[in-house]
RNA sequence: GGCGGCGUAGCUCAGCUGGUCAGAGCGGGGAUCUCAUAAGUCCCAGGUCGGAGGUUCGAGUCCUCCCGCCGCCA
């Protein structure tokens, strides 16, 4: 960046806001009267004093790069939500001022010093984005090779969508391909805070880091009010991606998500209810004396068949999922994968399968040889589909239907030709659980 | 203060360029099977599409204004 000229020396100016470390414009200040009965300038964000100060930085030139910065804005689907574009390009219109990237050092010790120069220390911007290239070997083994796609919280667009490109560009780096914003979670729709971010051990290493729920409001900061994640994970009865299953469904990307105990309930068990509770009408020896999923030949098939029915389904369900995850919507992609487990479901209904079990005539076997390959083909789909979003449990069902990994990899159904032996489990594939707050509950109403 | 968005069945929301657009899911109500995890399946929503004007042969769907929300920036 320094060799291609887009850092230089400058001095600021300007009100200094010591326990904000922040630097404040005029306008991001009021004055006060203090204590000792004199007049003094604070921050109107924070209330603290600010000073006058003066000093040395480096500055980056970031309005020179601003119209390339709009240019790879402007391309489709850099920025998703869409929502997010039209935010980041007002950002872009409004004036922006160039940045400074590093502190006297004698303000900040700890940082990262500004090569040649120890009487600088980087901050903040620079040496912190930067990592995302440094965490994977550059410079030293060169750029990686493979496109950037970063996933953030709306908090920090600014310096993934305007700053971090600024960068690259001052760089002569290549741009991410996609910035994925996504929101934050509330609570009963109060207005609540993320608080210190923390990765759960019980997700890893598949997983989203999810961040406890805290409240903002003083007047509510009692217990009941945090959603501790990891507490959810222990309720869960031991499936752990219910959690995940229940995020990903219920939140969207183009706001922010309402966390309820009543939802994840309720969304948790109609998936036990559908697809767990299938797996459990299809693996018992009254429907399935010989306990597998069984293999058909073209004849146990013939094009009106259960099985050809569920394939057809399947097919279609598959596609539409995989336009919702391509879209990064997985609350829409989760709500179409399910109508392929309830079409099971009104089948089996419908074709009585216990009392084609007890029926020795070739057709009443034929159909339900069909139904059963048909229904745990369905599910194979099902586990495939939902691989993303509930890995661990995808794992668990495909293993149940005698299958293995590989067999997560391909999304669209076809007539299974191999008969495989069911490995059976008295537990419930999905438990049923009631999820709620801690004991030690709210008392405010 | 600036920019943008939203207000559609109890709840969460779909409804692209105006004429099967009055819908889905959940909740709620009713019926029914019994293989299964007190699970399954089927049927039932008559909501003046926030309000008032306007454009049009015709407007949730376009324009103006008003009311009420929200997001981002300052």
């Amino acid at each position: 960046m320094l060799e291609r000229g887009y850092i230089y020396k400058g001095s600021y100016a300007g009100w200094y806001c010591r326990s904000d470390e922040a630097y404040l414009t005029s306008t991001q200040i009021e004055d006060r009267i203090g204590p000792d009965g004199t007049l003094v300038k604070v921050s109107s964000e924070s209330g603290h004093p600010v000073e006058l100060v003066e000093e040395e930085n480096y500055m980056f030139k970031l309005g020179a790069l601003v119209p390339d910065v709009r240019r790879w804005v402007e391309t489709s689907n850099v920025i998703w939500p869409p929502n997010r574009k039209a935010e980041i390009l007002n950002m872009l219109d409004s004036k922006l001022p160039d940045l400074s990237i590093s502190r006297p050092r004698r303000k900040l010790q700890w940082g990262i010093p500004v090569p040649h120069d120890p009487e600088q220390t980087i901050y903040v911007w620079v040496d912190a984005l930067t990592n995302y290239l440094t965490a994977q070997g550059f410079p030293t083994q060169g750029a990686p090779t493979h496109p950037m796609l970063h996933v953030i919280g709306k908090d920090i667009v600014k310096f993934h969508c305007v700053y971090w490109p600024a960068f690259l560009l001052a760089a002569g780096l290549e741009l991410p391909q996609q910035v994925l914003v996504h929101g934050h979670w509330t609570m009963d729709g109060r207005k609540y805070s993320l608080r210190p971010p923390l990765v759960c051990p019980a997700l890893q290493p598949t997983a989203l880091p999810i961040h406890a729920i805290v409240a903002l409001d003083p007047m509510s900061k009692s217990l009941g009010n945090v959603v501790d994640p990891v507490q959810l994970l222990d309720q869960a009865d031991g499936v752990p991606d219910l959690v995940r299953y229940y995020l990903l469904k219920e939140s969207r990307l183009d706001t922010d998500g309402d966390f309820s105990y009543r939802r994840l309930n309720a969304v948790t068990k109609e998936l036990a209810d559908t697809v767990g509770n299938l797996l459990s009408r299809i693996s018992n020896q009254r429907v399935n004396s010989a306990l597998e999923f069984p293999g058909l030949s073209v004849d146990d098939a013939p094009p009106p068949s259960p099985c050809q029915e569920l394939i057809t389904l399947g097919s279609s369900v598959a596609e539409e999922v995989r336009a919702c995850y391509d879209r990064h919507d997985f609350g829409a992609g989760i709500e179409a994968l399910l109508p392929l487990a309830r079409r099971c479901n009104a089948l089996i209904n419908e074709l009585e399968p216990w009392k084609l079990a007890r029926d020795d005539s070739p057709a009443a076997q034929a159909t339900l040889k069909s139904l059963l390959g048909g229904a745990f083909e369905s599910l194979r789909v099902t586990a495939a589909l939902l691989y993303p979003v509930t890995p661990a449990l995808s794992l668990a069902l495909i293993h149940r239907l005698g299958c293995d990994e590989q067999d997560l990899q391909c999304l669209t159904p076809a007539v299974p030709t191999t008969a495989r032996e069911l490995r059976v489990d008295k537990q419930p594939l999905i438990p049923r659980v009631d999820f709620g707050p801690p004991a030690q509950t709210d008392t405010r109403a």
